[in-house]
This record gives structure tokens, sequence and C-alpha cells, in this order.
DNA sequence: CCTAAGATGGCAGTCACTGCCACTTAGACA
DNA sequence: TGTCTAAGTGGCAGTGACTGCCATCTTAGG
């Protein structure tokens, strides 16, 4: 039950254009940025109607987070799945470190530089960064944390991982892994359920 | 040296003009939501045009975060004052105070609640708290820790901060002080400099 | 008082985004 | 297999944020 396969060719073709849609913005963001790509040109690039583009993706910004529900969704996931003898700061991590592997695509990595370099992206990330707060809260609460200390310890949480995110090009002589593990370790000092028990 | 007495009748126009424009677009704002409000709006209501208002304002937005250089200046300048024996933590935490006091305006408190009613003025504020978030790592950084261990601290602290904030809203019977509280005390816990000294 | 700098308003243009409608095509069912 | 229906596409017109340009007016300062 992995993949559900697309059985139907409308839902195949559907797949099919939004990819190509996807496959000519990033293109075209990544040699010419986002602000100076119009959604005309991507249209004009995959060979369909600027109108078409919108369809599939509202905004321009869904271009580059396309993922945006996959990742949330998978992140929830991989939470709900974790063994419960696991630590609650090491099933985060863990998580965390599942969801990162859908992004191992061959031009994520300049996808993510791209994001550093535009503000109007770094605020749609925050989005993003809000729906992965959401799950987090969630987890924790079935670990046994009341609302606010879920929210608090959530918080913080994503507070260090998104420095240590920043801190992979802030940083970039230091090796990424060891940037998170900077973070886990500096959280490791908080108190998290259910050790409070 | 506090507040430089705007000498000239130029620049008290200007300031006349800003504050009127504010004025009626938070009028509007509150009473219609901001994403309902264009700026000609705006503009007839304060009786210019709207060429006028975006010399003011670049973006909308800036019409409701008007104040942004003036609180990231003023958090940078608390903390840049804070005497060296108190604590880095507690420096941090009155320095924010410091900051929030002001807000103290009466429809601030409004404004509040609007920007958690609207995404996409919670985006900006992502600006906003990045840039918090940079006075957070100069100031670190001056009590002694590396560009990793700042930037790390800085995003527990605005990450904690920031939910503190959320629960405000979230968890209305609590009163506000008190999220910051128990903030503050699951921070504790961290290694703060100088303390590893 | 006179000139230069700064501020305003209007105009035209770009671009993201939306509603509407007409047309095509794939799925479903007789 | 033929037909009806729903989904997907494209074009068109319109709104609203924002920008560059220029003409006009006001203030600063000698």
């Amino acid at each position: 039950m992995s993949t559900e396969p697309r059985s139907t060719l409308r839902d195949r073709n559907r797949a099919r254009a939004r990819a190509e849609i996807v496959a000519a913005a990033h293109q075209l963001f990544l040699t010419q940025g986002f602000g100076e790509t119009s959604v005309e040109q991507i249209a004009a690039a995959a060979g369909v109607a600027p109108r078409t583009v919108f369809r599939h993706f509202p905004r321009k910004e869904d271009l580059v987070f396309h993922r945006h529900a996959e990742h949330v969704g998978r992140l929830a996931a991989l939470l709900e799945e974790a063994p419960a003898e696991r630590g609650t700061l090491d099933a985060l991590v863990a998580a965390l470190l599942g969801m990162l592997r859908l992004d191992e695509g061959p031009s994520d990595g300049a996808m993510l530089r791209l994001l550093d370099r535009e503000p109007e992206l770094q605020r749609r990330d925050a989005a993003l960064v809000a729906d992965h707060h959401a799950a987090v809260v969630t987890f924790l609460r079935t670990r046994g944390a009341d609302a606010q200390r879920a929210e608090l310890l959530a918080g913080a949480f994503m507070g260090a991982v998104g420095a240590a995110r920043r801190l992979v090009t802030l940083a970039p002589e230091i090796p990424p892994r060891e940037h998170l593990a900077a973070a886990v370790e500096l959280l490791r000092a908080l108190d998290w359920p259910p050790s409070s028990v």
C-alpha cells in the first residue's frame, strides 16, 4: 500500500502535466530567479496556457512548495508510527530525517539555495514550518504533554532545527549533519515527556 | 538623545501624512479585513492619492508592520544596554518585555487579533521574527557564544517565545504573562553562555 | 526672493490571480 | 459501442498590487 498506482488515464495525464509545469518552473527559477520569472513564461515553457498553470498551482509560490502537503503528511505519519519505547526527542529527530529523505532529488540542493536568496519564498517557508510545528505538537500530546508544554517544546524544537538549517548555508565548512547533531544535543537539556512522569 | 525633535516642517508633514494613512488603513483593516481592503480605499479614506500611499509604504503589509524597524532597533538597543552582570536569558527576557512596551497603544490588541486571522500577515510576521532572531544572535555572540551556538540558542529562544505568543490566543484562560514565564522556565534548562566558561 | 530638493498626483504599464464560458476528452453506463 | 457526464483546458475580461515616468507644487536655505 505504498504508491497508489494512479489507475485512471485522467489522473496520469494530470500528474504528467503537473510534473512538466514544475520542471519548467524550476528550470526558470534557477536560471532567472523567482521574481524575475513570470507565470506566462512558465506556461510557455511547459506548453500550456497560463490559466492552466494557475489551475494546478493557485499561487506561483506553490510551484516551489509543491510537496508541502506531502512533507507534512509524511512527518505526521512517521511520528505516528514512532515506537513508544523510543525517546521523545529521538523519535522527533528520526521522523525529521525520514521526511528529509523525500528531498533527495537531483536539483533539490539548488532549490534550497534558491530559498535562501529569495525573501518572498522564505516567508512562504514559514507556513510550511507552521504545519510541521502542528504535527510536532500533536505528537507531543500523545506523549502526555499538556497543551501549553507541547506548544512550547515544539516551538523550541522547530526553532533550533530551523537554526540548524540556516547554519547549513551560514557555516558551510561544517557538514549539515553536525549542525543538526548540535541542535539535538542542545535540545536534550530540555525536559521532554514522558521523562517527567 | 532620545527622540530627535523633528525640526523641519517637511518632516512633520511627512510624519503626519504617514500617521493619517496608517490610521485610515487600520480602521479599514479591522472592519473589513486586510485582503478585502484595497489601497485605493485606504488612499481615499486618508485623503491622498494611491501613489502616495505606496511611496510611504512600499507594500500594503507595511501598513500593518509600520513599526518593524523601530521594534528591531529597540530590541537591539535594549540588548546592547543590558548590564553584563545580568544572566543571559534574563537579559533577553527583559529586553523582549521592554520592546513589547512599544505596543501598548489603544488598538494594538485588536491588531494582534487581526494578525491571527490573516495568513498573509502571519507570513510577513516571520520576517519580523527573523530580524529579532538576528538581534538575539548578535547579543549571544557578545556573551561569548560561537556562531553555531548563538544561532541554535537564538532559534530555540525565538521558537519558544513564538509558541508562547501563539498560546495567548490558543489558551486565553491563562494570562499572557504566564505563558511567557512558562517558556522562560523551559528555556532555563539550556546551557546559556557564559555559564559554560 | 530664488533656486534646488523633496513631496505629491496622475498616467500608463506589468504581473499575479479570478470568474466565466466555450470546447475537448476521458470515464461510466446503457 | 454509442452516448451522456464530468473533468480538464484555453481564452477573455477584469481586479488589484505595484512601478516608472513626468508634471506640478511646496519647503529649505542661501
